[in-house]
DNA sequence: ACCTCATATCGTTTTTAAGATATATACACC
DNA sequence: GGTGTATATATCTTAAAAACGATATGAGGT
């Protein structure tokens, strides 16, 4: 079960926080997009997120040869709280407008097809 | 100034977040107030109030031989929100409770004369 | 079979807290 | 105004936790 005390010792590491804030307004994404965003290689940022998903601040969802992270669903309110006022006093941090600004400028970022499938598919 | 990263990284150690929680319902302990109820040594608890002290989660207050310690008076909004929703999920944890439970019935707990000076005196 | 993406493992380094001790600081009493 | 006692903080060393880099393994698509 996720207790405060988890949860914190989840966040108190700078890669795992950007990936919740990144995620945080992203609301899905895929490891290699998180690494990426972070500039960071994929060990490192799939360890972190293996964290997270142990930790259940994290829910994983494998779509072929990727694995997307989202927030866990189930997450207590008061998390979702403490998240938001984490969020709310990093307003203006420039290392996480950095992170958005790379992650929006990424080539080929692969398209998340959601339970609806895709909307456009692209002629051959 | 107090960041996110910084109060996270200052409440993951158990004996600091044990006393920000004793003193949001207390309002204003003293050190051998704290190393009571938590069952610790007075240099430990001393050096997490320290830490406590230099971060600005809190503010201390010398009155005599007792040094006070309290919430900071300017805590920013969204790190007081973020002390709730901590403390709400820490709601029924039995650690927290006992610490309440031990500083009730401490002996000779040091009365706080605040500003307003002593409000009984006794007569020799 | 080969390529890409993701995760696990191993050894090392850094960070952090603990315990024990020594040094301030303030009050009380004579 | 010293001396004793209680309270608080600083210092040093040791021990434990956590992150990192590099590499190996697993899983899936073409």
């Amino acid at each position: 079960m996720l207790t405060p005390e988890i949860l914190m010792q989840t966040l108190v590491d700078e890669t795992r926080l950007r990936c919740v804030m990144l995620v945080m307004s992203e609301t899905e994404l895929c490891v290699c997009e998180f690494g990426y965003a972070l500039g960071e290689v994929q060990p490192k940022i799939s360890r972190h997120l293996g964290k997270l998903r142990e930790s259940k601040v994290m829910q994983d969802r494998r779509t072929g040869q990727w694995v997307h992270y989202r927030l866990h669903p189930e997450l207590p309110p008061w998390a979702k709280r403490m998240l938001e006022a984490v969020a709310q006093g990093l307003e203006g941090a420039e290392i996480y407008k950095g992170d958005l600004e790379r992650l929006r400028t990424m080539p080929d970022r692969p398209g998340r097809c959601f339970e609806s499938g895709s909307r456009e598919i692209e002629q051959a």
